[in-house]
DNA sequence: CGAACAGTACGATACAGATCGAACATTGGA
DNA sequence: TCCAATGTTCGATCTGTATCGTACTGTTCG
């Protein structure tokens, strides 16, 4: 086995899109995929981000982000690479990368609007 | 009580977006409400997009998308109209709104790009 | 070969959140 | 005034899924 499974970026919905990236776990691992900028292993991934997670569970979120056409994964001797499939998802869904950047709100965080609920 | 409490857009974190649209529920009250354009009831949403949910569901819901800054509400007489907050969004997360009104796949579905996993 | 390492597969568990029903609040109209 | 309609709140379930531990696969290196 060389190659791993990704789906081609045309048939990825938004749903399973948003569904992947809800959780914090994940949105951890695809920001420090991005900060990371190219192709990383998992153990280096724990390492950078300080996750404590078991390595069963990084598999698991792993393959939720592959199936949701977000990362691909590449095989090379002991371990298996990833990256952001920056391209394609910057092609299918225009900003949304961008989005995931930003950690803090935009300012200083007026109050609430209006009143009384 | 008259108006209905909002978060102010700069606030708003899109790990909190993401988590609210990650419900396939909510995520069909947006693409009712966008496709309505205007300020809807909740009984009217159920109505549109026969939607099978106890009205406390509802409430639930239209909390979870108010919080996230999605939605607004204004109190008119007996029931709260609702309306996406267009304007808001396209601002603070721009293409967002855009990706959800696609609702199938792009093309007609090349099949996965790699082999054995 | 055998040990160490990176990762996957699978079954079991725990917890967060979606759902419901009942009680209550508010408004408008008969 | 009383009732119907809309919606909220609260407590109790129920379910999906994140998590873990163990066993297993495959690779590199001594």
């Amino acid at each position: 086995m060389t190659e791993v499974i990704e789906p081609a970026i045309e048939t990825v919905t938004i749903d399973v899109v948003l569904s992947a990236l809800a959780d914090p776990v994940r949105l951890t691992l695809v920001r420090a995929l991005d900060t990371a900028g190219d192709w990383t292993c998992g153990s280096d991934i724990l390492k950078n981000t300080g996750v404590t997670i078991g390595k069963s569970t990084l598999s698991h979120h792993i393959k939720v982000l592959r199936d949701a056409g977000l990362i691909r994964t590449r095989v090379d001797g002991i371990r298996r690479l990833m990256t952001l499939r920056y391209g394609d998802v910057d092609q299918r869904f225009p900003g949304l990368l961008n989005m995931l950047r930003e950690r803090e709100p935009a300012r200083a965080a007026e109050k609430a609007s209006a009143s009384t609920a």
